[in-house]
DNA sequence: ATCAATTCTTGCAATCATTATAAAATTAGA
DNA sequence: TCTAATTTTATAATGATTGCAAGAATTGAT
């Protein structure tokens, strides 16, 4: 289950997602770029690489990454959703100030869910709000 | 810290919200109906009673309501905004089918925050996804 | 109670992220 | 190389949210 991000190519490959060069450089982008980027921000800055590159293409690959359990969805943002690369459980921390998300280290597994029997829980998501060391 | 609801005028009151007519009806309607409406929900259910409304005064008295710590924001949905009154800690469980969504009973505090030193959390939100009972 | 000043509500226009769609480009297989 | 399927692109459409200006309601001082 655990997916090796060494070559994006066959990263793709193994999740049944043919490794066009736009999908290639989406996710090679989303490996370096650990910080949980905007539609836009990944736009933006491959436009340098792919100067025909269109924002639906984005939107395309990142909606199918997301089917195929390549990335996680965020939604801390109220105006704009985030992406990010499925690596280890970790929760999100969102600077109220100056807008940055954090990752931290979070046991989801120890969160009790006695609640949630007879519940077919597929994703568990942690996120905190507040100021970050360098606002504060 | 804890709020009672159970005079809507008087919590608007003791966080300093001034009570008019539309904001306590908002306040009783989020009472009554905890079941994370979104904007338009609350819209649609009140016309009934305020003819006259609009919605920008929707948005305005929740935005107010979150400013003034009376309500959450739930950011589950990827499109729209939910509304949730402040009772105790608990998490959010969305169906991806049926769309629903679930308040469970979590013990956020037991959450190791490690590597938040020099954070201030202000905010600790758990959310599920899956599938709920009914849909399975 | 009256009047002026402030605050709240309303309606509509503007914004902005996201989705839909159809045509053009690319790729895979024969 | 040729054809069919897939992918990308550009543009238009949608839909939630915000901005703004005018009208309505409320407060406080006289």
């Amino acid at each position: 289950m655990k997916i090796s991000f060494d070559d994006p190519s066959t990263a793709l490959i193994s999740r049944k997602v043919r490794p066009s060069y736009q999908r290639i450089k989406v996710l090679e982008y989303l490996i370096k770029n650990q910080c949980h980027p905007t539609v836009d921000q990944i736009f933006q800055d491959l436009q340098g690489e792919i100067p025909t590159l269109s924002k639906s293409t984005i939107y395309n690959t990142l909606k199918l990454f997301a089917a195929a359990g390549l990335i996680r969805v965020i939604t801390i943002e109220e105006n704009e959703t985030r992406y990010d690369i499925l690596t280890e459980d970790h929760g999100h921390f969102k600077c109220e100030k100056c807008g940055a998300i954090y990752n931290f280290a979070v046991d989801v597994d120890a969160l009790a869910t006695g609640d949630l029997t007879g519940f077919k829980v597929m994703e568990k998501n942690v996120y905190f709000k507040g100021i970050c060391p360098k606002c504060l």
